[in-house]
DNA sequence: CCTTGACCTTTACGTTGCGTAAACGTTTAT
DNA sequence: ATAAACGTTTACGCAACGTAAAGGTCAAGG
């Protein structure tokens, strides 16, 4: 198949006039020029461009594009192996940008305050790895696997004053439990500071909080023997209750 | 708290360049110059650089950064929950490009060929960006309820055997526990079918599963004194085992 | 056949978001 | 007290295109 200018822009999400900056820096060269002065890419330029498009992803500079896919010893496969490493890795970030905006959100709603630190956390992934590709195994090695989740712990924000403040959390909750299921409303005022407790308590050990899962977590309580034994030591049904209004809660109930 | 050019710059993962950059522009101008002429950043100034930082990973470019957060109704909460679906997009839109990427691995190891068109699959997300924004949200409320329908549906109507083959896995987990435990290791093939049944097992309860809650739940186990009795239950270490068996498994891992 | 509109060309200047360097003052630690 | 590490402003440079101007080509419809 062959391609104008335009058709390739179109079928590759690039603009025109891209394609004719690549052209010229010599990054895809057309396979030959038609009478008119007209470009024409065949096979090979669309599966180059596909490549550069990987690497562009990655915000490699197009003068490091160059120099790599230049290389006499470039591997393509090898190279796509890399790519969906690193794309990988960047998902991962987005993941830490979007649990920090979740925790944002969550802190001025009245959750648990953030510390600055926390607020930027995803952004500087770039050194980080850095950090962790020089120093990270020479670290893990002198100190432990043990050391390191204790860290890594810490680093989470879990310190022995919050964990004490957690468990105080858990205990009130049990209250509530009772008290709003006393009103047998789970849309009540009183289930839904239940809920809303609930919500805070899992702030402490959730780093990514989200609506969804604590709707799954509600309905687990119900399937599950240890979640539904433990609450129902409170009140009978009372797991269905929590359920109930954490469900209402979030909005979700119907 | 207050801090220096440098102190900001390092906490951020900015350059210091950067945020004079900001200040010239009127992006970010520093809460008081001090009597040396250094530029001065108060808590105010923090939040609005975490603002900031959200709209550039976004692509939004500092002129329309300026104007956004200067619109007299700019709601920041509001904001951060756009800048969660927006984040979400781009999530896909890396998933679809790390699709297409293993796709292009397959055909060239033999697999079937691909056809050009497929070859920029990902890259394209500004078209149907449009459609997103026009029918998206309709279509996610209405797809998010039937899901939630679905899911309790599911619950109540869980029949007797399920149940019963429910309890079942439990158990058979607590033993994959014991055995995994035994290697060791967390990335162990035995670990990984600890895993596997664990996501096996959660599937009966929830209906919609994703990495992320399920790694959640992982890191809750080690947190929740009554999960974390359960597993240790069986061995010592035995729950920190099972949530880095999980993250391992997930990919999540560190 | 002729016109229209969508495509193609080259040349050239403009833009964004900083990096980098120069030339110089301030603060901190030894 | 001296160096290192920070701070300041001014200014030029750069990547990766966007955009406009001035013009040639091509397929389709009237």
């Amino acid at each position: 198949m062959e391609y104008t200018v335009k058709k390739l822009a179109v079928m590759s999400g690039v603009s025109g006039r891209t394609l004719r900056y690549y052209d010229q820096i010599g990054l895809l060269k057309p396979a030959r020029i038609n009478s008119s002065g007209y470009r024409i890419y065949g096979q090979k330029e669309v599966d180059l461009l596909q490549q550069i498009l990987f690497y562009r992803e990655l915000e490699v500079s197009l003068e490091d594009i160059l120099d790599i896919i230049n290389q006499p010893g470039f591997d393509r496969s090898k190279a796509l192996l890399t790519h969906l490493e690193k794309l990988k890795e960047k998902r991962t970030r987005l993941d830490k940008i979007m649990a920090t905006v979740e925790k944002t959100i969550a802190s001025i709603e009245g959750g648990k305050p953030m510390q600055d630190k926390e607020k930027f956390e995803g952004f500087k992934e770039k050194l980080i790895e850095d950090n962790e590709k020089q120093y990270g195994e020479e670290i893990r090695e002198k100190y432990g696997d043990e050391t390191i989740d204790a860290s890594n712990a810490k680093l989470r924000g879990m310190s022995q004053e919050d964990y004490e403040k957690m468990t105080k959390l858990g205990e009130e909750i049990f209250v509530l439990l009772d008290k709003a299921y006393a009103t047998g409303d789970p849309a009540s005022p009183e289930a839904r500071k239940l809920a809303e407790k609930h919500k805070e308590w899992l702030m402490y050990s959730w780093t990514s909080y989200s609506k969804e899962a604590h709707a799954g977590l509600a309905e687990m309580y119900v399937a599950d023997e240890r979640f539904a034994a433990y609450y129902e030591k409170s009140v009978t049904g009372g797991t269905k209750f929590l359920r109930d209004a954490i469900l209402n809660y979030l909005g979700v109930d119907e």
